[in-house]
DNA sequence: TTTGTCAATACGTAGT
DNA sequence: ACTACGTATTGACAAA
């Protein structure tokens, strides 16, 4: 439930109509933004391997975690399906597997498994560091280290190489863009975000997750310079917005516009001195990262 | 039990 | 090679 839109009657730029609304505007400015920042985007490797997954049977256990960690962005499944399936295939291979192979990296991991049984060569349409992780996965199955002993003597605990996914310029700015609105996503919005960025649910829910940790620990940082008995004279930045100083660095914490805002939206009762419904803002001359 | 959070950490990638 | 940064994973905890 969108606190926001419940809280006042107006149309805010959260509430749910306003989303519907906005949709297909986001759509479009997406497009736009990606015009204008080139980045190879993820979706291009994800594309190349629905490709290869079309070829495979549905329903998988490979299918549904692979959508679980972002792989089926398009797919029309719930994450929440997706995800008790994983779970469910996850606990089911966790029979044949040990805890090692276990985790985000399992999709590959079976997909490693049936590969090198079934195949001989590379995988075509695989990102190099998705074909490095089978070859190591391959590497490492070959000497027994992982994913070989059921039961006994586990051996240390070891962990696989994964695929990580780069986000466009332009995801990343509609998440950032979004996040100086909000540090809180609900359900539905979470939804929405991820559905215009191509994104999946984690994906937008552990990037909001980083970037609030990234700010605070920024913040903490910031906070411990400020401290330093030997207080010398540094620039700082100064967050402005249309133009006129908001709050500089010192009062981020407890900005006086914000002060009696209450979170966006948190559905426990924590009560996190950042986590503020910010504004939009910019950081004015070398603004950085905010 | 499920789901979400923070916090810490692992790991891949790009820049130097 | 080293470093910084970004994304993913893990574990503990809390709420529903």
């Amino acid at each position: 439930m969108n606190i926001m839109a419940v809280r006042g009657s107006a149309l805010t730029p959260f509430s749910i109509q306003a989303i519907l609304n906005k949709k297909e505007e986001k759509s479009r400015r997406l497009k736009d933004l990606d015009a204008f920042f080139p980045k190879a985007p993820c979706w291009k490797i994800l594309g190349e391997l629905e490709e290869q997954e079309e070829e495979e049977e549905e329903g998988s256990c490979a299918a549904a975690e692979r959508s679980r960690r972002g792989y089926d962005s398009d797919s029309g499944v719930s994450e929440e399906s997706d995800s008790k399936k994983a779970a469910a295939c996850k606990s089911e291979r966790d029979l044949h597997t040990s805890d090692v192979c276990a985790g985000g990296d399992t999709v590959v991991d079976g997909a490693v498994h049936e590969h090198s049984e079934r195949d001989s060569t590379p995988a075509k349409g695989l990102s190099d560091c998705e074909l490095s992780a089978r070859v190591s996965d391959a590497a490492t199955n070959a000497d027994g280290s992982c994913c070989s002993d059921k039961g006994g003597a586990e051996p240390p605990k070891q962990r696989k190489k994964r695929s990580r996914a780069a986000f466009s310029h332009a995801q990343v700015f509609e998440l950032e863009r979004r996040f100086n609105h909000q540090r809180y996503l609900s359900g539905p919005e979470r939804a929405d975000l991820a559905a215009s960025l191509k994104l999946t649910e984690t994906q937008v829910k552990i990037w909001f997750q980083n970037r609030r940790y990234k700010t605070k620990r920024r913040q903490m940082a910031a906070d411990l310079l400020a401290s330093a008995p030997a207080a010398k004279k540094v620039a700082v930045k100064v967050l402005v917005r249309d133009d006129r100083r908001q709050y500089g660095p010192g009062e981020l914490l407890r900005p006086p516009l914000l002060s009696v805002q209450p979170p966006c939206f948190y559905p426990y009762s924590y009560s996190y001195s950042y986590s503020y419904c910010l504004p939009a803002w910019t950081v004015s001359a070398g603004a950085a990262d905010p």
